[in-house]
DNA sequence: AAAGTGTTTGACCAATCGGTCAAAGTCACG
DNA sequence: CGTGACTTTGACCGATTGGTCAAACACTTT
């Protein structure tokens, strides 16, 4: 189940190429999704040939599982900061923060994220029930124990966390839509201003 | 720009037909996206012959986009039905709970416009830029005056627009990461009542 | 029942897809 | 500089895709 992989990437152009093609297949599978990306799309944008991206990379859908495998780590680092011992509001908002500078920083890899569930997850499935599951299910536990002793007001810390993916990542999935309500102004600072207030009060005991 | 579509659909055996390949197309477009999804899929979801399909159908695209366009009408009907009459705080709380229903009974429907969206909103983009954002516009000036009134309190009413599309879609487009860490529980219930408790306390003037 | 309209399909097509392969080119290093 | 390992690519392949078409089939109307 859980064997590491062992992908050495020896040389210098192994590495810088890898790199490459990483980023170009990130753009272009962000975009248009698993099925709708093309390995030419990403030769081009990498600025190599097809055979070539092949030869780092043994089939698409490699490129696709390193690429989200490299992300879930990165993905989860704020919800994994959350701190027993830390101050609870401030815990949440920051990690509420931490989550929607994501959304503001790597939006590509968010909607990476987003069309890989929207689909049913069939490739992640096993990491939504396992590794994420695991640490939800921590991380839930010392929100309730904050409810139960009083120190933020009483909530369902499950739907508290999934409000928290909802809100934040709204912004870069649906960027299209909030850009075309909003005309094209840029939503984070008041995005944060709102999400800063409602999570304030929702809190408070 | 707005020119009506004439789409007469004369026969009985015309208009069965065109309904089952919408409800079959709904089925594979929103488990798969545009690109993923196929006409040999959605033909033999429907159960007929992939040149029957294109007999009622120009093309793919067309497929795609009659069940788009009638889709968005049905999408922003709780939006429209926000009353400037009525209670603001019971106003903005049935209208999230009318969202979140959506969600339960309709996530296809959802799923196809997140698609949609995710992508850049490639074939609805104009649909944003005027109708929704005419519809958001007008409702968030009600939801102002309320503020203002000092009947609720005070908050940016776009992202508090913003805040109920994420919340209430979030568990029709991501079920399968909310299944996952639930552990295939009925996520509504919870959801229902921790969106209330939210809204409830931020609403608070 | 004949004729005309509406419906269905098997066979087919050009384009695109992910992927292969052998040969050519380039690099590091003794 | 020579040699062996690493890198790149043009040509190609089988499969799948969206879409076409002419011919067959069915239904309704007179």
């Amino acid at each position: 189940m859980s064997n590491a992989k062992p992908k050495p990437r020896k040389t210098r152009i192994q590495k810088r190429n890898s790199e490459v093609i990483l980023e170009a297949a990130l753009d272009v599978f962000s975009k248009h999704g698993f099925r709708g990306a093309t390995l030419d799309q990403i030769a081009n944008a990498a600025g190599l040939s097809k055979p070539n991206l092949l030869y780092y990379f043994s089939s698409k859908e490699a490129i696709h599982a390193e690429l989200l495998e490299g992300l879930m780590d990165t993905w989860l680092d704020p919800l994994r900061a959350l701190d027993a011992s830390g101050d609870p509001k401030e815990q949440l908002l920051s990690y509420m923060r931490r989550k929607l500078e994501m959304s503001r920083n790597l939006p590509r890899e968010s909607r990476l994220f987003a069309n890989e569930v929207l689909q049913g997850a069939p490739r992640i499935g096993a990491g939504l029930g396992g590794d994420l599951k695991a640490l939800v299910d921590e991380k839930a536990a010392i929100i309730a124990d904050w409810s139960r002793s009083g120190r933020i007001a009483e909530v369902d810390p499950y739907h508290l966390i999934f409000s928290i993916w909802a809100l934040t990542q709204h912004y870069a999935d649906f960027d299209a839509q909030v850009r075309a309500v909003l005309g094209n102004e840029d939503p984070f600072p008041g995005a944060e201003a709102f999400l800063d207030a409602l999570y304030t009060k929702l809190l408070i005991p």
